[in-house]
This record gives C-alpha cells, sequence and structure tokens, in this order.
DNA sequence: ATGAAAGCGCTAACAG
DNA sequence: CTGTTAGCGCTTTCAT
C-alpha cells in the first residue's frame, strides 16, 4: 500500500503539492508537478478513493438499482445508461434488488447510497407508505410506473398510450377477439395494470367491451409465461384471433406456442409485443412492438440526476416532475 | 446527516457503544442495547459506509467488470452471480468496460478496486503485457478466454471441447459442409479463436478438411452479424448444409436470415449456437446450444474469490489456477 | 460493560 | 507556489 504520504516524502514535497498535482489544480511549478507524476509512477501510487470520498463527499459513481440484470429490457437499459453515463465523465455501477422489498428498502438505505453522487432507481415492490418514509439526501431519479412521492424526480415511459395504440391496431386490422398476456384484472397502478388499462381504453374507444376472459394474468414477463398463458387460453376453449403482450419476453414465447399450435401468424392470429427489444427483429415472424423511447429516458434520467447532483442543496425547492416519454408503435410481420 | 455521534450523544452512551450495537458484538447490556436501538430508530440514523470502509479497509461489495450488460450472455451470468452474492451475505455491483482497453484498465486500477473486497472479471481486450504490469492487492478472479498471469485465478469455458462437441454433431449428421459463423481464420487465444480450433478439431477428428470460405469472421458477436454472415455466404454462392454459430445471438440472426431465404431447418441447413440462454428454448425452430456451465462458473468464481478475500495475506502463495468448466451439447429442434 | 484516544488517507482552508 | 492544520465518520486498542 503506497500513500499520498509515501509519494510526498519521496518527492520532497508535502501531502497537499502531491494532492494538487494528482487533481489537476493549478498552482504547481512545472518542474515539482513532473517530479511528483514520476515518484507516482516509480512507487506505482493510486489515490484511495474511499478516503477521497469521505473527505470530499463524492465519489464519481452513479448507481442504477433494477429488479433484474437478464431480463432483455432491463439489460439494454442498463447498457444505454453505462454507455450514457460515461460519455459524461461518470461511472455507473448496477445492482440488482431480485424484486424483493427488503432488497429495495436496503438498496435505498442511506448507508448505502453513499456509495453514489447520484442513483436511478427501478422499484418494483415498494409501495407509497415506504416511500414515504425514505430519508436520504442522495440525488435520486426513479424510473418505473410506481407512483412516487412528489419531492422525487420521476421519469416513466407511457405505458397507457403505448397499449392503447397496440391494442387499437390490432382491433382496426380486423382482430375482434383480442387477447392481453400479462394483463391484470384489478387497475392498480402497476406496470400490468397500466398496460391493461391502455388496453381496455381502445376497446372503449371502439365501444367494444372486454372479455375477461382474454385478460391473462402472468407472474412473471418471461418468455415461457408467454408460451405457458397462450396454450392455457387455447385449452380453456377461449377463442383469440390477436395477442397483445405487455413485454417482448411474452411476446416471444407466445410466438413459440403459436407456432406449436400449428397457427399462422398474422394470418390465424396477430401478435404484438412491448419494449421494442433488438430481438424482435430477429423472430420468425418479425415481432411487431411497442417502442417504449429508452434511449430518450436514460438521456432524461441522467440530465435530471446531474442538475440535482450539481446544485447540491437538499433544500433545494426546484419543482420535481414526472415526466412521461412518448411511446410509439413499430409495425414487423406478426400483424397485418 | 445524523452521525453516529449524535446517537451517542442522544442516548447518552459513547460511540463505541453505539458501534458495539450496530456491529452485534457482545459486551453490551440488554437495556443499553435497547435504549441505543430506539435512539437510531428515532434518528433515522443510517451507519456511513464510506467511513467504515476507510476505517476497516472493507466495504462488503463485490465488483463484476464486463464488456456489455446487454448481451445475453453477460446479463445471464450477471444475474446468477448477483443471486449467488446474495445468498453469501455480499452485494454485487455491476461496473461495464464497453470492450475498451483503456475502460479495462481503469477499472483494474488500485483506486478504482478498492470500491470492492474482491473482483470479478471478465477482459475481452487487455493482453499479456498489460496484465503483467497489474499491481493490486483486492482479490481478483478472471474469467473468459484471455489469458491470465499465473499469480491470478481464472475461471473459464470448454470453449474448445463444446465447440468440438457442436460440430462433430453437425458432422455426424449427414451435414458436410459445415459453415463456423464469428470463427477466426487466425488462431490466437481469444474466443473466437478457440471455438474455431474446436471446430477444427472435429474435422480433423474424422478426417477432413476445412474449406476456409465456410469460415466467417464477425466484428460483433450480436444477431445483426449473424443474420449478415449468412446472407453473405449466400450471396457469395459458398454452399453449405449446416452452421455453427458461435454465439446464440448470432444463431438467432442466423435462424432469422434462413427463414429469409426459405431454407429449412434443420432440413435443408441444421443450426447449432453456444451459450445455450434462455432464448434458445423459444426460437422458430428451438435452437440446439451448447451449454458453457454459467452456474458452475459463478459459483466457483464466487468460492475462488472468498477464499482469497478471506485468507486476506496478500503473500499468500497458494497455489492458483485455470479451471476449466466442462461445456455439453443440448439438442433441440435446429439439428437432426 | 463502557469509554477515551488515535488514526484510516485524503483534501478544504488558510498561512506563509 | 508550497506547507500546516484540522477533520470527514467510523473502528481498533487500550484503559477503566
Amino acid at each position: 500500500m503506497v500513500r499520498m504520504a509515501d509519494v510526498a516524502r519521496a518527492a520532497g514535497v508535502s501531502t497537499m503539492t502531491v494532492s494538487n498535482v494528482i487533481n489537476g489544480r493549478p498552482g504547481v511549478r512545472a518542474d515539482t508537478r513532473l517530479r511528483v507524476l514520476a515518484t507516482i509512477d516509480e512507487l506505482g501510487y493510486q489515490v484511495n478513493a474511499t478516503a477521497r470520498s469521505l473527505r470530499t463527499g463524492r465519489t464519481g459513481a452513479i448507481g442504477f438499482v433494477l429488479p433484474e440484470l437478464d431480463s432483455p429490457y432491463y439489460a439494454h437499459l442498463s447498457n444505454q445508461l453505462s454507455a450514457a453515463a460515461e460519455r459524461r465523465g461518470r461511472h455507473l455501477l448496477v445492482e440488482r434488488t431480485g424484486g424483493s422489498r427488503e432488497r429495495e428498502l436496503e438498496a435505498l438505505s442511506f448507508g448505502h447510497l453513499r456509495r453514489y453522487d447520484g442513483v436511478i432507481v427501478h422499484l418494483v415492490r415498494l409501495e407509497r407508505p415506504d416511500l414515504d418514509r425514505l430519508r436520504f439526501d442522495t440525488p435520486v431519479v426513479f424510473l418505473g410506473e410506481s407512483p412516487v412521492p412528489g419531492r422525487f424526480e420521476h421519469v416513466m415511459m407511457d405505458d397507457v398510450g403505448g397499449s392503447r395504440e397496440a391494442t387499437g391496431h390490432l382491433l382496426g386490422t380486423r382482430s375482434r377477439r383480442v387477447a392481453i398476456v400479462g394483463g391484470r384484472h384489478e387497475d392498480t397502478e402497476d406496470m400490468a395494470s397500466l398496460r391493461t388499462r391502455g388496453y381496455r381504453q381502445a376497446h372503449a374507444d371502439l365501444g367494444l367491451d372486454v372479455d375477461e376472459a382474454l385478460v391473462v394474468e402472468s407472474r412473471t414477463y418471461s418468455r415461457d409465461e408467454g408460451h405457458r398463458a397462450v396454450l392455457d387460453l387455447r385449452r380453456a376453449g377461449v377463442a383469440f384471433d390477436a395477442v397483445f403482450c405487455v413485454t417482448d419476453a411474452l411476446a416471444t414465447g407466445a410466438l413459440r406456442a403459436l407456432a406449436d399450435l400449428g397457427l399462422h401468424v398474422p394470418g390465424d392470429v396477430q401478435v404484438v409485443g412491448f419494449d421494442n427489444g433488438e430481438e424482435a427483429d430477429f423472430l420468425v415472424p418479425r415481432l411487431s412492438s411497442v417502442e417504449p423511447g429508452n434511449d430518450a429516458i436514460a438521456e432524461l434520467a441522467l440530465d435530471l440526476l446531474e442538475q440535482r447532483i450539481r446544485t447540491a442543496d437538499p433544500a433545494d425547492a426546484r419543482p420535481r416532475a414526472t415526466t412521461t416519454v412518448t411511446a410509439r408503435l413499430v409495425l414487423r410481420e406478426s400483424t397485418r
């Protein structure tokens, strides 16, 4: 372990001069700087980020707290956030909660947050009572559909609008029995509910009733659940001529199930997904999907965070808001 | 900001007693403990991890440094590592390098590593000269195919064996012109080279020559490159009756391209991927793929890291090794 | 069972 | 242009 003090002694200067050199601060004579740099190199010295962070209160890192790393949606979003953060000269550290209440709370604990200058958080379990109790002064931007107390910034996608457009397209292209996979009978504020709300609105727009038998709930939003859901519908004898899946992963499973059943897409059954992940363009048939605007979400979240980090005044009273990024339907081969 | 000293004052004890309570150390009277806990709760105190870490030299966090977050392979591996680390009472923080030399070096800098008690690293750019120059005492386990100096632990998958088995299966099921997508003409030690080596060995096993026109290199290992590669082969008039793709993502693109060309899989062309990701089971047709043993790799990497963290002696001379985890071919619908 | 003192490695503030 | 002093919030050590 080489300390700054070691460098200072070896170079015959004080630690402050070493510190000034390292941090590129002005007011160091050129020859002194060179001597210090040479010594640093020679001893292989590297700053202790922990000590610096304790002293300055800054870490140079931004956190991204999410439920799962291996869903295509979060994987893609993380990658975009990481690349965008890098462009701004910051490092992104990604942390998984597994979608458990306990781990979400832990990730938002003060001690944990000290690791970061700011944090972007996508919660799936914590509800208002929990959120209201949160106390920290690390700048935070929330993503996702859970309603967030007004004192926090919140960026979300247009779940309702995107779903309405997708369902509307299906109903507008001669489908009359549109199933929703990953929907929700109850109307709360989670992702499934919001997307189901758009689905219901599209029906209402045309004066159509929703057959609740077509609303299929799912425990997860992964491929196997999409596969199971379509097979279940068939087994239950529920007729359908289109499927709106609330994620691309569900849609991938649904497409596979329809192939297993020997049904033609989009001839017999149309399919639309939500997320517009890279995979959509490579499925057979290529999947029409709702593009939620991840790029815009990533940039916006980082912009907001950057602002909060810079005006580090905890009592900063500037208005915070929930910003909704526009979604749009991308048509491919799985629809008519 | 509530400090430990604030809690101590409010509870009428010393900071040491508060510290002892928080860390569950013995030697605190029950009533004192309760009073301290009540005060902590009341003031909403949370330990400052940075300060603790400066003092103890430990952080409770393990790092995972990888090239990209959004490739299905790394996404899945990260998720497994994170879940496994959690089971061991540790937190995993994931950091992306983007596959650039500069960022890989930075991630391995001493200052950066101080954030972690130990780090698992999957490099793709750094070469021996760079690695030999590395100086740090944070325990590190390397993943991936780059050769690693003997002083480090290294866990890798059996790229050669898995590829040999996959190619062998194709050659053993009446395919005579097996293309490799994502292969490498030159034989070095990167992933593409190793998997191509297995491909060549399988040919040699049967006394067959490899037609270099069937070895298609690719810049990335993503779906679009797989798609492009198959179309290019066709356009160039190279005949083939099977495709071994060195990743599932490439295979997904290849399947899509074969569908575009109106070729039947596996009737006209067989396809095998490598990674055995969740998607393999939902493609049309379902993709046969080499299972690299991610679970075993994740557990092993964490075991090795845990050992190094515990025996924190930097001069620890116990032997380090490269451990190769066995790969095996999983057959599905894309092969005969 | 509890507390006082010292210090982890760095940098802000000020002095020279 | 360079150095001195103090202290970030915690835990280790040793004393009581």
